[in-house]
DNA sequence: TGGCAGTTTGGCTAATTTACCAAAAAGCAC
DNA sequence: GTGCTTTTTGGTAAATTAGCCAAACTGCCA
């Protein structure tokens, strides 16, 4: 039954699209350097708390964060910071893409 | 201006929701073995031809794919093979799910 | 107990996404 | 040219998502 779409590609779909969101993936590369709670997020966004609320619980049921409560905060962070790595080969498409722009562009100029 | 939502992050996401599709991850997967035409792809996917068409130029206007006519078929491969990598990430964090809901079921039947 | 800081939830609207069908292109054979 | 194959585009309805406000909840401290 291989080369059917399944539910492992299902599995993946759901954790690739928590990351798909701008703020989402500002959140994960600032996890990355360490835990933080919702209002260092908040204001470091500039959004609603609820949005940003919204946005870590979209990572979190995604398996993606973990959160822990400590004084009256709460604090997330990665769980499998894998995930950044992630980033170096979307930078190289998207240098690619610039290096594919900028040739049509200096051909246009011909 | 580091620590703030950019241009940078939508960019990030603009290509990561390009991937975040069942279907898409499957055309990712399928055309990591080797490039496909439309009619391959639709037929392994089992939907409209439309449909996997839109697929498809979702993937190349991200990017993450590049198409080529040749005899009366268009072929499709993979501009960036190291997209693939992140699946092994993606995996990753699905088995810690799957640890943890284990454990928490562990946990019930005590 | 009341009040407060930090966070989540519910409700609402606007915007986006998906899939199908039908129709249009594009290329090749006759 | 007509017809055939392959792929893309337009249109539409259903589903999902994002963001804000307001309200609720939680833990702490006076």
């Amino acid at each position: 039954m291989a080369g059917k779409v399944n539910t492992r590609h299902e599995a993946w779909a759901k954790i690739i699209k928590a990351m798909a969101h701008p703020s989402r993936l500002f959140i994960i590369e600032e996890l990355h350097k360490g835990e933080r709670c919702v209002g260092d997020l908040t204001a470091m966004i500039g959004a609603d708390t609820s949005t940003v609320s919204k946005h870590l619980s979209v990572l979190k049921n995604a398996g993606l964060v973990v959160d822990e409560k400590r004084a009256n905060s709460i604090y997330y962070k990665l769980r499998c910071p894998c995930i950044i790595d992630f980033m170096s080969c979307v930078e190289e498409v998207l240098m690619v893409n610039a290096r594919e722009h900028n040739n049509i562009l200096k051909c246009c100029r011909k």
